[in-house]
DNA sequence: CGCACTTTTGAACAGAATCAAGTTTTGTGG
DNA sequence: CCACAAAACTTGATTCTGTTCAAAAGTGCG
């Protein structure tokens, strides 16, 4: 008889977020997993990690060892390019993955940073890797999670690459709202956990574009702005916004 | 006895663009592999297709169901924004792979288009993961090759979004002589495969500033332009441009 | 409560886009 | 293989979006 961890439901909850709708089934009964592998699964969802606002979870270089989930809180991630500019290359919540970029050299490719006092959850790569040869259904999941990492950096290529600064920031707004919404909050008001400054870098502009067309937009009624508190007023218009032209 | 298979020198080149250095010993002899197993490797290897030039590889939308490692040829992959806009998000030479965007819904996310004669090979997704199972080292090399595919698009968005015209098309000339170097071609003469306009996509420009930046280029002695031939003459020079600011 | 950081707003400027015209290259069919 | 039409490229003039520089107002953290 194998030895037996439970799982809870908070666990089951985080292992998700990385590994997909494995069945409790499927994780917990020996499905071929060997006394060594339950462990494996249990160091897996077990570790946590907390970060105080403006501490790093990792920087450019630091050797790969894991995968992170954000429990909660707010993080970034940015690149620094040799001569000090900085383009931030994502802001991940509750639930979203960072570190895929480490895999390929085994050294991390950016810098991660909590926004504010965030956890996460840390998922040692060689324990996932070995895992997803037992686990068909973790090992899907685990391609989708890599390739949708692909898809969103395209979706940023093309807003980098080709759309006015007053559409990437409505494109911007709207994909905070929505990722808010899908947490169970108001997709249409909500408080900026990042800088006019980081939100620019985000964007491919500066932090005075990004104020002047936050301000341009609450003056034609599309939002309100204060400080760092949004409301979407018009999010019809905002989205025509991202398409028009 | 198992059916074997033998493999060429030829199928394993293609075969390790995707999966890397997995040894002989370890693809085709008894290592856990199944007949089917041994049929499903043979699979993997032995499907090419041959594109024309403006022919598609796929197609936004279209169902997913292989990766695609080219042999030859020179494709381009874009993206189309809903008012016709349209970003190229990459130019795939010889070794490099296509596809990986669709894991994550089961259809491709951008179209794949050959800008030459091309020919490329056809690796089913289903086959490939289902091996990366059994194969620990095909599994690993796989990851990274999907990883480093997220390191390349940070790469981009870098460059999209903090880079002056002038610094990405330098960055652009030094990376495609990278990669026709690393072919075993001249790392600093070779011939482009797409147009200025297609170039000006990539790089979040108009074709008119491509045409000017190369322009400025040669008048200053870094380059020589004659349609679609180049001649990268001074490299250093290129590279300081792409640092500097 | 005060200092540092962030944000807003204005004015001048610069880089790239747009519009336009002419030239070269390329691909195709005779 | 040549001629011709279409596509691609270059270059100039003008416009416009977004940057830069600057200063003041707001916010929040210790």
């Amino acid at each position: 008889m194998l030895p037996f961890q439970p799982i809870t439901a908070q666990n089951l909850r985080d292992l998700r977020a990385i590994c997909g709708n494995c069945s409790m089934r499927e994780l917990c009964l020996p499905v071929g997993l060997d006394a060594q592998e339950v462990e494996t699964l249990d160091a897996l969802i077990n570790t946590r990690r907390r970060l105080e606002r403006g501490e790093a979870l990792y920087r450019t270089g630091d050797p790969f060892h894991a995968l992170y989930a954000v429990r909660r809180g707010f993080l970034k991630t940015f690149v620094v390019h040799e001569d000090g500019r900085e383009q931030v290359t994502g802001f991940q919540m509750t639930g979203e993955i960072l570190g895929m970029d480490a895999i390929s050299t085994d050294h991390h490719a950016c810098d991660a940073l909590a926004l504010e006092d965030t956890e996460v959850c840390e998922v040692p790569f060689d324990a996932l890797e070995h895992l997803s040869g037992t686990l068909p259904t973790l090992r899907r999941h685990f391609h989708k999670t890599l390739s949708r990492e692909i898809v969103r950096d395209q979706g940023l290529m093309l807003l980098l690459g080709s759309m006015r600064a007053e559409e990437r920031l409505a494109a911007f707004l709207l994909n905070l709202g929505q990722r808010f919404g899908d947490r169970g909050y108001s997709r249409v008001a909500f408080n900026l956990r990042m800088t006019r400054e980081e939100i620019g870098s985000y964007l491919g502009m500066k932090l005075e574009t990004v104020s002047r067309t936050l301000s341009r937009f609450q003056e034609e009624g599309l939002i309100v702005v204060q400080g760092k508190a949004i409301e979407l007023l018009q999010v019809e218009k905002l989205k025509a916004l991202t398409s028009c032209r």
